[in-house]
DNA sequence: ATTGCATTACGAAAATCATCGTATAAATGA
DNA sequence: TCATTTATACGATGATTTTCGTAATGCAAT
């Protein structure tokens, strides 16, 4: 009867998790590193936290050689899930077109991403 | 040569300046009664939060009387910006057209709101 | 086998956040 | 005026997050 329950990462987490879904699957030294290019902490610090997220049931890991294998253990799909719900909640009152407006107003979008976005409106219309 | 800085709030100071924002202006205690609706803490709890974000520049106030009044010193518009561009960057790779359609998967929109995005869509087309 | 290096384990400190108790001061009104 | 209420100030605590130093251990190459 071990405790299934997995915590919302935090923000440290969530950088590490963004290397573990592009790779699949890391060592604490693959995570380091790829940190390293946009932050600066030391090497036990990526270990300590990594270590906690196991513990946390965010990642399991392969144990059997020395150096041990990390893998995610929630879905990037399931983790954007969780905080665009909880963005859509605390700022934008709960209106999730609210939400969807201010992604678009963000940044340069493609006209494929654009027309991607049409198709999904077209769909929600024609299901209403 | 004060310190201008405004740091990112928290999720509690998100709940308080939600209120303010929606007020306007509030003292203490009407932004305690408006957070005992949805949950449950001290008054002291709620006063000390809004202190620590006075220091923090996130509010100001006007305390030429007994009743401080608050006033909130960043724009709901602006800290929507502040954490959709965080959360796109963290969970989305970038992409703002991913959190758009994210944002439109997640729940009920109305076909008002379904009209006011593809408006911005078209116009968007229409500055390409 | 011994040395040296890479890795994990572990404890602890620093930083931040949320919480509250108590003291003090201002306003009110009997 | 003085007691009561209402507000702020302040310090302290506990929880969580982030950080790192040091020790122990496994592995590889000499």
């Amino acid at each position: 009867m071990s405790n299934e329950k997995v915590s919302r990462p935090t923000d440290s987490e969530i950088e590490i998790l963004g290397v573990l879904w592009d790779k699949q699957q890391a060592s604490v030294r693959e995570v380091h590193e790829e940190l390293l290019k946009t932050k600066d902490s030391g090497y036990t610090t990526t270990l300590k936290l990594m270590q906690i997220m196991f513990e946390k049931n965010l990642v399991t890991r392969n144990d059997s050689k020395k150096t041990h294998i990390y893998y995610p253990n929630i879905t990037r799909e399931s983790a954007r899930k969780q905080f665009v719900g909880k963005m859509i909640h605390n700022l934008f009152s709960g209106s999730s077109a609210a939400l969807a407006l201010q992604a678009l107003g963000h940044a340069n979008i493609s006209r494929e991403e654009l027309d991607e976005i049409q198709e999904m409106i077209d769909q929600l219309k024609a299901n209403q």
